[in-house]
Order: structure tokens, then C-alpha cells, then sequence
DNA sequence: TCAAAAGTGTTCAGCGTACACCCATGC
DNA sequence: GCATGGGTGTACGCTGAACACTTTTGA
């Protein structure tokens, strides 16, 4: 224990050894396909977690950021780079791993599923699962997934996070459905029409769909160049 | 580097000692009284920021979490037990501290000064500094400040923290310079008076000011115990 | 001609915002 | 009686929510 005025930002002069201890990354990354949102686990095989599937993580290095260390862990699982990732919060139970003191920060990710190639054959145990679906969790992943998903769909209502993940060229529907699908809610379809032509982010391709067994729907392509104007110039008030 | 599929949370058996590091909290410590909005900073002694002022925190012990930590250092810090407090983010830059890879995870919270005592002599280089007079601060506090900030005014519009702040009987006047003061914005009178009275949480003490030289203001409470069961229930909309 | 999805307008209620005058008290 | 802060009401514009019918295409 220390005295009333030693702590780590006065005077002491050197860190213990025995307070050192290992931290990790947790990414839950988000996918999204026309079959909805879904979430990449892979095979957990250390004893006592047998049989159930985890996050995916890894150990922070000495000399990299917590930024770096998940950089790392998306580039190895999505063969992706330069992708949006976000800092959730901490875990550091002194026991919620078993292989001793491991604090952890839980980051999430969002990508396209259709952009994401299994990388080798050893990452066969790599599975999205769908939102809907996900099973026991290893460690205390389960409430690392609910935690992260609570701020994905908040933080997707007010940042267009999601528009990368839409095909280049999508439709109202397309759009409609992506939101629906994440937020597991319904909208309006008028109202969600008015609500996107009202923020003045689409661009008309002034194309429409071609092929399908009904009346084709007009194409949109998303305006990054505007939005990120309207970003910097402070006035924007994206929200949905 | 591991191979491909070893990670932290599935194939390794064993923690690498090199891969250990410190992990601290720091405390943006915000505290209120009439005469606004302030935050309780320490002088930091170690070379290369002597004569600067630093945010309160300390290493996270082995066997404790990290809100057990916070829980040590506001303790040690205000003598007040049962603080609210609120992880903000992690700061992991390895050359972030001079004395070797430390990485911290940014809390913020918030006292009412008043309730806060000197704690022993040793502490006499502890300081109450207006929000609107922070000078240059060491390591990269000034930032996890700013950031503290920033989540504090978020926060304070959408969650009554602040009412454990006032006196047990307070003025619709008092309250709505505490919010000023907090947010560095203005309020109509009218309407921030409306506001708080469709939230219908306060509790009109039906007494008056004493001893003032105008006309006497009434005298409220917050109505903590109804807030809770809205809060259960799940209808609430609190938002200044 | 039918199935399937696209596209379109209006009404209403609630909320934020702007704004100016009289009231009660101590000195 | 005057200085000081306390207290009150109205009007307007914006936004979210609810709601149903016609259009276009391929099969």
C-alpha cells in the first residue's frame, strides 16, 4: 500500500513488477448480408470453455496501442484493413480468465459479410452467426456482446456507419431493411423515405433495378463527400 | 507473433511475462459549488513535468477491477464513499508515461465540494481549479480531461446526475445555474422552468427562501425514489 | 391478370424556442 | 420607493408518428 501522496502520477519513481499484468483486445465484429446482422465467433478450446465459441481477441503487445492490437486482430479474421472500430469499455474481473489476471477491452467492428474472405484453412472454426442466434459464450463474452451491440444500434441512428456496408448502388428498401435488421425495428416506409430525402445525403443515380418481377426501384448511392463537409462545418444532424 | 489460429481466447495455455504491463486509472474528479464548475487536480512532482498539475489517479492493483481501483483513489482522494463515477476510455500510447508502458482507462466523477474534506496535511498540494482555468497539465491529461468533459455535459442532459449535487431544498434559480455552469451554455428562465416541471420529479417543498432581499423563491426536492420506478419501468424520458 | 414491391401526402400531437411583463421582499 | 431576483403564458415552426392507395414490372 502506499502513502497519502504517492500514486502513479506524483512521485513514485519506478512500477512494480508485481502489479504488472496482460491486457487484450475483444472485438465483436459485426457483419451484415441480406440475411441480416450477424456476428463472426470462432472455436474456443481452452479447458473449461470446451465446445463454445468466443470473441475474437488478442493480447496487446508492449509496444503497440490498444488501437494497433485491434487493427492486428481484424486484419488477421477479415484480411480487411482500415476498418471503423470503436472502443466499448473494460472488463477486468480478476477472474474472468482462466489462464490468470487478463484485463480486456471490448472493441466493435462493422463490415460487409460479402467482403470478407475465410483467410486459411485453419480458420475453418471461424463462423458468423446470425444476432438472433448466438449461443453460450466463452468467458464473460456474453455480456461483452450485449454491451457492444447496445452501442452499435445507438451509434447507428446517429452516424452513418452503415452505409459502407450497403452495396455501391442500393435502394430505399435495401436501406430500409439494412436499419430494420440492425435495430431490430420496424420504420414506416413513408416516413423513412421522407427522413432520408429530408437529410439530403443521397445522391438520384437516376437509374433503376433491372430484372426483377416487379416495378423496378430507383438507385442511390450515398454522399461521403457532403456528409464529411457537413461534418466538419458542424452543422449536420444525421439521425434516424 | 502467434500463428493463425492462436489467440487469447482460444488455444494458449500459458500468459508471456513479456507481454505484462501497469495498468492505472486516472479520475477527472468534477466537483460544483456556487461558484461553478470545477475539477480537483494534484501536483505532480516527477521529472520532465515538474511544477505541473495532474489528474488524480493510481496503478490497479492485482487482484482488484478497475472500478475497485477508482472506488480506492476517490476514496483516498474526498474521504466520500459510494461516488458516482463512469469509465470514459482507455489512453494506451506506450510512450504515454515516463516511467514505462502504462496504460490507463479515463473515469470521470462528480461531487458537490462542499461535501468534500481536506483528507491529512500530505494532501495540501491538492487543488480545486475552475473548469474555465485549467493551466497545461502533465502526461496526457489535458486531453482525458477534455474528453471527461465532453462525456459529462453529454451525460448530464439525459441523467439526473447532478441532482445528488444541489442542497436537500433547492431553487428552480439554483438549479438552472448548475446546469449552466456544468453545460457553459444559457437557459431561458420560462422555459427551462416548464421543462423541469413536465418531468414532474420534483417535489415542491411548499417552503420558501428565508432572509432574502427580493421575493422569496419556493423550494423544491428531487423525487429520487419516483425517478427509480420510472427508471424500472422503463418509461422515462429525462432530457434538458 | 396477377403477384410483388415501389412510390407517394396529409393530418395531428408534442416539443423546443423565442419573447415581456408584473410580483414579493429587504433595505 | 427602489433594487433584486421570482414567477408566469402564448405563438410558431419543426419533427415524429400514424395511416392507404396507385403504379410498374415480369411471369
Amino acid at each position: 500500500m502506499m502513502n497519502a501522496t504517492e500514486n502513479i502520477n506524483t512521485w513514485i519513481t519506478h512500477l512494480s513488477a508485481k502489479a504488472k499484468m496482460s491486457i487484450s483486445v475483444d472485438c465483436v465484429i459485426f457483419g451484415y448480408d441480406e440475411e441480416g446482422l450477424k456476428v463472426l465467433l470462432i472455436d474456443c478450446n481452452m479447458p473449461s470453455y470446451e465446445g463454445k465459441k468466443s470473441l475474437l481477441g488478442d493480447l496487446v503487445e508492449v509496444n503497440e496501442t490498444l488501437e494497433n492490437a485491434v487493427t492486428r486482430v481484424l486484419q488477421k479474421r477479415t484480411t480487411l484493413t482500415d476498418l471503423y472500430f470503436e472502443e466499448v469499455k473494460s472488463y477486468s474481473d480478476p477472474d474472468r480468465h482462466p489462464l490468470g489476471r487478463v484485463i480486456t477491452l471490448a472493441y466493435y467492428s462493422f463490415i460487409k459479410i460479402s467482403d470478407y474472405k475465410i483467410h486459411d484453412t485453419e480458420d475453418k472454426h471461424l463462423e458468423w452467426i446470425s444476432i438472433n442466434e448466438i449461443p453460450d459464450l466463452a468467458f464473460d463474452h456474453q455480456k461483452i456482446l450485449e454491451d457492444c451491440y447496445l452501442r452499435l444500434k445507438k451509434k447507428i441512428r446517429t452516424h452513418p456507419i452503415g452505409f459502407s456496408l450497403m452495396p455501391k448502388k442500393f435502394t430505399l428498401m435495401q436501406l430500409q431493411n439494412f436499419y430494420e435488421a440492425v435495430l431490430q425495428i420496424k420504420f414506416d416506409r413513408r416516413n423513412f423515405r421522407r427522413k432520408l430525402n429530408s437529410l439530403d445525403l443521397l445522391i438520384d443515380l437516376e437509374e433503376i433495378q433491372d430484372n426483377v418481377s416487379h416495378r423496378p426501384a430507383k438507385l442511390y448511392s450515398f454522399d461521403f463527400k457532403k456528409y464529411n463537409q457537413l461534418l466538419k462545418s458542424g452543422d449536420l444532424n444525421f439521425a434516424l
